[in-house]
DNA sequence: CGTTTTCTATCACACGTGTGATATATCCAT
DNA sequence: ATGGATATATCACACGTGTGATAGAAAACG
């Protein structure tokens, strides 16, 4: 153990002083010197755990990922076969789990707003595009794992895979960006009538 | 007529040169210096049709939203009643229809990714807040109409509508931002399959 | 003509940015 | 304790930003 404070951590809590900054101010008002004064840290401090811009942003970036993916992962083995269920119960199950990408609450909006952020950012920025990739075909491949396990035919199934993930991001963007409209509520209510509409097993 | 130069005009090659940077090179690239620039004006001329950087983009934003909205109602006289169409050729219709609001092609893509920065960046910015509700409400408001052409009973109908908006949204994000994936060619497909699975009238 | 408004063009200023370079502290191991 | 790595803290610089102020050019009007 070579250092008594720990890095790894200092970077994570430099990153959240990035998201929280973001998801408070926007993106554009994040810089190393706000980092620095939002973290309680010298701005030189954060030079020291970070090469410079690019690295934190990108590590910004990469932590919501991965925070996200973390939560999926962490409800999928509590997940039951489908098979099991009754219709009913399955489309509650489907709806608890896929609602984990929905800005339904305070800490899941904020990085649903900042990712966002950072989608739209990484148009025009070869330094986060592989990230946005990862993320937008990341929730593609989500649904297309339950269209799979609905046992459609294949052409169809790729057809409803980019109709949910399309869902799924625009009531994101909508109820990130206009709540009072497309309330948290409203958003549940939608994503589970669609869950239900869909060809059963 | 107290002018040599039509200043509408020249509002509107200016904002046209903003939309253009910020196609090209993102939101935060446009300055004032930079749509100077790429309009071929000098930055003196610029100041003299907007009184800042603030007029300027709420109206590169409005013209944006009015374009599109202007493409709508243009289309809409055309539209036939769906009582006299086959179910294939409503759905033909309306597909055709809605996807005047997605970026099936450059100019529509141009559009649909600068608005989408603008909304994001809306959210920190009061000067733009006004002009992003009034456009995440038109879609949401142009679905209802749309549900409630079908006589959907109210409950399913404004559930329906939120939907179709999200559907729609996120389609857009999704092909403006991965378009390798998320091809103009399968938002239709997903656009239309959608419009056929609603209940009919 | 002259005057007045419209348009174009510069200059200057304060401000915030990322980063290179460097100094000072703080801890760990030899 | 000496040395060396780790961490924190400043300084300085060039750059781009919006905007206030102002000066000229060009056209329109009386």
């Amino acid at each position: 153990m070579p250092k008594q404070v720990d890095g790894d951590q200092r970077r994570a809590d430099i990153a959240d002083a990035v998201l929280r900054l973001a998801a408070r101010d926007g993106l554009p008002s994040v810089s190393l010197r706000s980092v620095a004064a939002e973290s309680g840290l010298n701005i030189g401090s954060v030079r020291h755990y970070f090469d410079g811009q690019r690295d934190l942003m990108r590590f910004a970036m990469r932590s919501i990922i991965d925070r996200v993916t973390a939560r999926l992962d962490r409800r999928r083995p509590a997940l039951r076969p489908l098979a099991e269920l009754t219709p009913a119960q399955a489309a509650d199950q489907l709806t608890d789990f896929l609602a984990e990408l929905l800005p339904l609450d305070a800490p899941r909006r904020a990085e649903a707003t900042v990712l966002l952020e950072f989608l739209t950012a990484a148009r025009v920025d070869p330094n986060l595009a592989d990230l946005a990739r990862e993320a937008l075909r990341g929730t593609l491949a989500l649904a297309h794992r339950l269209t799979d396990a609905l046992a459609l035919p294949p052409a169809a199934a790729a057809l409803e895979a980019e109709r949910l993930a399309g869902l799924l991001d625009g009531l994101t963007l909508r109820c990130a960006l206009d709540p009072e409209t497309t309330s948290p509520q409203v958003c549940r209510e939608v994503l589970r009538a669609h869950l239900v509409s869909l060809p059963r097993p």
